[in-house]
DNA sequence: ATAATTGTTTGCAGTGAGTGCAAGTTTGTC
DNA sequence: GACAAACTTGCACTCACTGCAAACAATTAT
């Protein structure tokens, strides 16, 4: 385990390379609930007991999140300037991973993919579970907030929600931009989505 | 179909209930992910295909989301009054929740088992997507905001946010109830959770 | 080179979720 | 009581996913 690019390594890449490459064009081609871990692997030419080597769910394989896209986002979350605020900080995090995305040039076709089906869905929403608890323990040192305090969680997650509702929004409204919308939702965010908000505490209740 | 209380209708509601009872009492005792459909059937003595004539998935039962409540959301949406702003609304919608939540004695008990189970978060959030395009189109039709807005969305994307972290958080720091940390959510999400936003749009990359 | 070691792939057997179908049973209607 | 509609059930099936042990390939030591 001395060599970094040895032959197991390459190989290793090869194989979830071809297995992601697979999954991805099977989903987009018969709708993903439509694709078996049998056609996948039988395209990418292993057995399917090694796709679950690989993944450990079939839609692993067809989100193929890039492991760096985490990294440099705690990264940053880190190393941001002291007088970065925090959801200035999550914007530069999002749009980063946005340049990436779209230097696949599959932006919105995956975005939409992921959006169409529930199982999709379902496995992008708990790996940025996982990803908004690492954020928001990386936020929350960072911050100094009181122990207790709602406000970094809260900032990491309505992020988040702000790129689900962009993407979202693009779906039906295909004319404004995803960075339009995000950016405005990130607007909404840091100004406030409702000045008049104000229930009356002391009502029992209505109607 | 001209009765309402029939015997027929009655026998599913006990059936419905016999189920739900089995699967919460069961994922608790077991861990959600160890408890299998046929043992549920079998604690509601009916058959594994009856099971799933009832519920789509194993989740759905342990969950055993009330119906009504969105029923009731959707109609106070739509007739809350016209001075009413939008995430006041939706407090009142989540307050209303909460209320019947908390009256079966089981808010924090059911809340805990559903963060810590990612396949009961999943059903969970997969249904709560469901509810929140409902909402949003209620709320978009109520706001008259251009088309394209993505304010309704975000609002009523945001407040379920808010509801989910609430929880979580309460998870490490159980001292503070769940309002306090729902009211706190939603005086950021109106207010806005970062006053000091302001990305510099110019700038091409960062370190 | 060859042998020993270690990591990877694969087949196989098994559990459990979920579905469609057709037959049987119960409930409501006339 | 006869008839239709709704509900339950068993059966056979597909598919996701796991553990285990044998086969295989890459790496390292000799």
């Amino acid at each position: 385990m001395q060599i970094e690019g040895g032959l197991r390594e390459r190989k290793k890449q090869q194989t979830r390379a071809a297995l992601t490459d697979a999954a991805l064009r099977l989903a987009l081609e018969k709708g993903p609930d439509h694709v078996t871990v049998e056609e996948i692997a039988e395209a990418a030419d292993v057995s399917v007991r090694t796709f679950f080597n690989y993944f450990p769910h079939k839609e692993h394989a067809i989100l193929a999140r890039n492991p760096e896209h985490l990294e440099a986002a705690l990264e940053r979350m880190r190393t941001a300037p002291a007088d970065e605020s925090p959801l200035t900080t999550m914007w530069f995090i999002v749009h980063d991973v946005l340049r990436d995305l779209e230097s696949d040039g599959q932006l919105s076709r995956r975005g939409e993919l992921i959006m169409s089906s529930p199982s999709l869905l379902y496995q992008l929403m708990l790996s940025s579970i996982d990803d908004e608890r690492q954020l928001t323990a990386a936020l929350t040192e960072r911050m100094g907030e009181p122990a207790g305090s709602i406000r970094p969680g809260l900032i990491v997650s309505a992020a988040g929600t702000a790129c689900r509702v962009a993407v979202e929004l693009h779906k039906t409204a295909p004319d404004r931009p995803i960075r339009d919308l995000l950016d405005e939702g990130f607007q909404l965010l840091a100004r406030g989505t409702d000045p008049d908000f104000g229930p009356v505490h002391q009502q029992k209740g209505h109607s």
